[in-house]
DNA sequence: CATGAATGAGTGTTCATTCAT
DNA sequence: AATGAATGAACACTCATTCAT
C-alpha cells in the first residue's frame, strides 16, 4: 500500500531505519498496525520493499543512460546526475541501510549492488565512447565516483541546503568530469 | 577504559550503533555490565567519547597539516590520505553515526562538524599554496572531497579488501589531486 | 485499566510500593507487562493513578460531612469514623506513600494534602456547630485526630485484626470525641 | 562505627529505606563499601543495628518510667511526651520501617514491639497509680496512642515545624491526658 | 583495618508482532 | 479489508555485595 511506504520513507528518511518505530511509520500513514501487518511481512520487509522500488528506479536511470543517443558530453552527464541525485534524495535512507551492514538481509544489499553495478557499467561505456576518459583505475574510480555522490548528496541535503540549484550540479558535474574521467569540462557559456 | 572504548568500536563497526547491545559491547571486552555504566552513563555516552577520542585524532591531523614545511605536493598528499584514511578506518562508525542523524546529542554532531572543518580549512591552505589548485568551487569541492574519502573508504573496507595498500592509495591519491585540485600528478617513477 | 488498579492496590498493599516489581503487580492482574506500560507510563504513574482515586473518595466523604442536615453527634461521628476507616484499608499504603517521602511527584503529595485538609475543615465545622466541641488548639488536634486514624487504622489492620468490628469503632469513637473534642460520649445503651 | 549508624539514619530519614542507596551511606560517612561490609553485614542489617539502638532508648525510657517517684500529673506526662518524641524525632524511619512490613526480618520487628510494650505498660501503671485514669480500653487506647504520637510527630517534624516547642507539647500532652485518660488537664499557671 | 573497582542478578521499560473483532 | 488492544521476548540500566590490594 502506497501510503505505508511513502510513510515508510518519511519515517525512515527522519529517524533512521532501526530508530524507526513501526508505530511512528502507522500513525504517519494514518493507518494501523494490523494492516501494516497485512502489506509487509515485517519491519524488514518494508525496508525490502523500498529498496526494490530504489533499484527499479535505477535499473531504469541505467537503461535509460544506455538508450542516449549521439554524443555524451557535459550536459549528458550533468542531465544523468540530476536523476541520480533525485533518486538519492529519495530513497538515502534505504540506500544508506543497504550499503551499510545495518539489515541482515544479504538480498537487499545484493540487489542494491546489482542496481549500482548497472548504472556503473552503462555510466563507464557512455564515458569511454566519447572518448574523453581516461580513468586511472576503472573499478576504483566508478566505485569513488558513486561513493561521492552519495555521500556528497548526503551532506548537502541534511545541511537544509534545499533542492540541488543550478550552482550544486554544475560543480559536481565538474568535479566528476574533470577529476574522475579526464574531461575538461568548462561550463559552455 | 580503553578495554570497553575498544571493545564499543568494534561492536558498532560490527552490527551498527544503534543494533549494538550493551551485551555485546561488555562480553567482547570481557567484563561485565556494572564495569560498562561505572565508566559510561549509558550507550549513547561511549559513543561520545568514541566521538571526541575521533575528533582528538582529526585535530591533530589538522594540526600537523598546518606543520608541513616546504611544498605540498603528491607524496604529501599522499601522506595525508594515509592518515586520514586510518582514522576513518577506526572510527568509521562513530564518524558516520555523527554525520547522519542518528544520534540526537546535538554536541556530539557540532564537535564533529568542528573537527572536520580544520581539517578542511588547513587542506586548502596547503593546496592553495601549493599553486597548483584550481578548484572549481573551494567549499563544495572540498566537502565533495571529504564526502567521497569517507564513503569510498567505507566502502574498501566494508567489502573485506582489507587494509589499504599502496594501490588502493595511489588511486585515490591520484583522484583527489587530478579531480579535485587539478594537479597532474603522474605516479613518481 | 480496573484489573491493573486493583492488582496495584493489592501487591503495594502487600510489599510497600518500593519493594513492589512490576511483574507481582502483572502477574496479580493476570496480564503482561505490555498492558501495564499501556495504560501507566510507569510505576510511579500508577501509584499518581491511584493517589486519584483515593483523593477523589476522600473528596467525596468531606463532601457527604458537609451535607449531613441536623446535629452532629455520637452516631454521625461514628459514621464518619467508620467510612474514613474504610478508604484508609483500602488505600492504606496510597495515602502512607504521598504522605511520607517515599515519591519524588510533589503534586501527588500535594493532591493528598488537599483532600485531607477538605476532610478536616469539614469535620472541624460540623463539630463546632455542635456546640460540644473545646478543641486544645483546632489545627493541631485536627492533624492529631487524622494523624491517629491513619496509624491506628494502620495497626489495626496489619494485625490481622480483620474488619473494623463495633467494638473497635466504638473504642475510636469515643476516643475521638471525648479526647478530641471534649464530646462527653457514652455508648448510646 | 558511629560514623556509619549516623549516616545510615540520616539517609534513611532522607530517602527512606528503601530508597537509600549504600553508596549514599558511605559517602555521608566519608568512608568506603568495604568499611560498610566490615561492620555490617547488610544493608537490612544496619537497620536491624539502628532498631536495637532504638529498642534500647525506648526500654531506657520504659525503666524511668518505672523509676519516678510519687504522683504522675501532668508535668511527668509531659516529660515522658518530649522524651518519647526525642527518641522519634532520632528514629522516625526506623519506626516506621519495623511497624510497617517493609523489612522482611520478624526478628527486627519483634524488638521493636516489644519496647513499645514496655512503654505502654509503665505508662499504664503509671496513670493508673495516679488514680485519674478511665481508659475505654486499655489494649486500645494505648495502641491508639502511640500511633497518633507516632503520626502526629511525623507529620510536625516533616512540615518543617521544626523542634518540638512548649506549645506543641502542651497541644499533645493535653489531647493525651483529657483523650486518652481522662485527666482533665489544664495547664498549670 | 580500610579501600573502591569490579561484578551480575534483578528490575523497569520498549516495541515488533499477533489476533479476536 | 481493517482495526488496535494485548502480548512477552529483549534490552538498558541499577545497586547490593565482594575481594584483591
Amino acid at each position: 500500500m502506497r501510503k505505508l511506504s511513502d510513510a515508510g520513507l518519511r519515517v525512515f528518511a527522519e529517524r533512521g531505519y532501526h530508530a524507526a518505530r513501526v508505530d511512528d511509520i502507522v500513525r504517519s500513514a494514518r493507518t494501523s498496525h494490523g494492516t501494516f501487518y497485512l502489506y509487509f511481512a515485517n519491519k524488514e520487509d518494508l525496508l525490502r520493499a523500498l529498496a526494490v522500488e530504489c533499484a527499479d528506479s535505477l535499473f531504469e536511470l541505467a537503461d535509460a543512460l544506455g538508450e542516449i543517443e549521439g554524443e555524451f558530453g557535459y550536459e549528458e552527464l550533468r542531465a544523468f546526475l540530476a536523476e541520480f541525485l533525485g533518486i538519492y534524495r529519495s530513497y538515502g535512507v534505504v540506500i544508506r541501510a543497504w550499503m551499510e551492514d545495518q539489515v541482515p538481509d544479504r538480498d537487499v544489499a545484493r540487489t542494491g549492488v546489482k542496481a549500482y553495478t548497472a548504472i556503473a557499467k552503462r555510466l563507464a561505456v557512455r564515458l569511454e565512447e566519447s572518448g574523453s576518459v581516461q580513468p586511472v583505475d576503472a573499478a576504483t574510480s566508478v566505485s569513488a565516483l558513486m561513493a561521492m555522490l552519495e555521500r556528497f548528496n548526503y551532506a548537502v541535503s541534511s545541511r537544509g541546503l534545499g533542492a540541488h540549484d543550478d550552482e550544486t550540479l554544475d560543480t559536481v558535474a565538474r568535479l566528476v568530469g574533470q577529476g574522475f574521467f579526464g574531461i575538461g569540462v568548462s561550463r559552455p557559456a
